[in-house]
DNA sequence: TACTTGACACGAACGCCGTTCGTTTGTAGA
DNA sequence: TCTACAAACGAACGGCGTTCGTGTCAAGTA
């Protein structure tokens, strides 16, 4: 028959869990697909892992290097597409689209993109040569070839912060055309003085949805880099 | 023949100062400009105005909103030219300059731009109204007008986030020429069977400064604006 | 003049943050 | 068995935005 514990004697402490990078990085991943990236602190993910938030940092030197590694996560999941010299400005068009894509399914990764000054990390170089490459594929000259990496790379990434904002506040699709009518009525009444042109356009600039406007805007940025490569 | 204050009395309070919003940004923006925006918290602007958090709120109702006003001083600082229909081109992109020389003087409201999705103070509308209007002064057909309105705005917007990140660190010209080699060196010994276009590309990629940079990113959008007003 | 009311200023505290520091635990190697 | 090192962990530091309750001040009214 046993006896009760005595109480003098020390509890047994809990088996002392593992950790991993990549179990951070996905205990992180799934906290941002559910409650955004503001969510995604130290000790949410390590509450989502069953520890403190120091025991992180035996794995990730600093919340900002987590960040890093989501975003390479992300980054990972694109698919880059082939050069085919013939089809170049659809192609560097499909894999904007599908950056983009990929940075807006996880709320918060494009912010961490536009932080992340220079990606040093595998996969933003394969992005990067499958958008140098598709436009040198093109006969786009070397010069401006480097111009618009800048300004692709940059303003999907924009776009897709864009993209994230919108979708991120805490209101209803109902909450958000109110929203809209409100910006139009409080646009209809500028005075026409001051504002002519933003009363003749107030319709055309919330028309269309993010991707008719992501699209409309990579056949301008693309369309300056086939037309410019003819001079 | 007076005694000393007896040392249960209550010593007199000093005297209640006053607060208004315009000193409350005011010195939110001293603060900006001397230790960036990381800096700016309300217990740091408090402590500027030699008062606590609490008392700001008297006369902004967040933080948020204090970040709102700051965005709104500095754009009210931009110059907007008169149309000239056979110079559009050339105003369009000193706007554009001039919008993205605001930002930049003022490390880290660029950010705030970013995260105000749609600003709508008077001077945003200001900036909206000269851009719609010079493109439509140059002939470009409504529709296209939209999409570079579109265009522009987010790429001057996230540009300026990017020269301000490049200045943000507490790093000397020194280090960041040193990790601009480190870079160089890296993307060099990359594998060229899979990264040929960034080997051959990579001396263009980092050059140039910021203002040559997006003086060629405003061509490339602004020649897409006039060439596809042809099509 | 005294009282009332509402706006403003303020201190304390809430709940959260990233990170460090010192301690404990576990594992591999000698 | 002992040693050394890496990993896990708890407590605490210094910071954040904001709220709540209290006190003060100024203007208006009786």
């Amino acid at each position: 028959m046993e006896l009760p514990e005595p109480p003098w004697r020390t509890p047994r402490r809990k088996p002392r869990q593992q950790l991993s990078r990549q179990a951070i990085v996905d205990a992180a991943l799934a906290i941002l697909d559910a409650e955004g990236l503001d969510a995604v602190s130290m000790r949410r993910v390590a509450q989502a892992l069953n520890t403190g938030p120091a025991s992180l940092y035996a794995h990730v030197s600093s919340k900002e290097e987590l960040c890093e590694l989501l975003l390479e996560r992300v980054l990972s999941q694109v698919r880059v597409p082939t050069p085919d010299p013939a089809r170049w400005r659809e192609q560097l068009k499909e894999l904007c689209k599908r950056q983009v894509g990929a940075l807006v399914e996880h709320p918060g990764i494009a912010r961490i993109a536009l932080d992340t000054l220079i990606p040093a990390t595998e996969h933003s170089f394969v992005l990067a040569e499958a958008m140098l490459g598709l436009m040198r594929a093109g006969g786009v000259p070397d010069r401006l070839v480097a111009i618009g990496f800048d300004v692709l790379s940059l303003y999907c990434t924009a776009f897709a912060v864009e993209v994230n904002a919108v979708r991120s506040g805490e209101v209803s699709p109902e909450q958000l055309r109110e929203r809209g009518e409100q910006m139009g009525r409080y646009v209809a009444a500028l005075p026409p003085n001051r504002f002519p042109a933003l009363l003749a356009m107030g319709h055309l600039l919330g028309e269309g949805d993010g991707e008719q406007r992501f699209d409309a805007a990579l056949d301008l940025i693309i369309g300056g880099l086939a037309n410019q490569d003819r001079t």
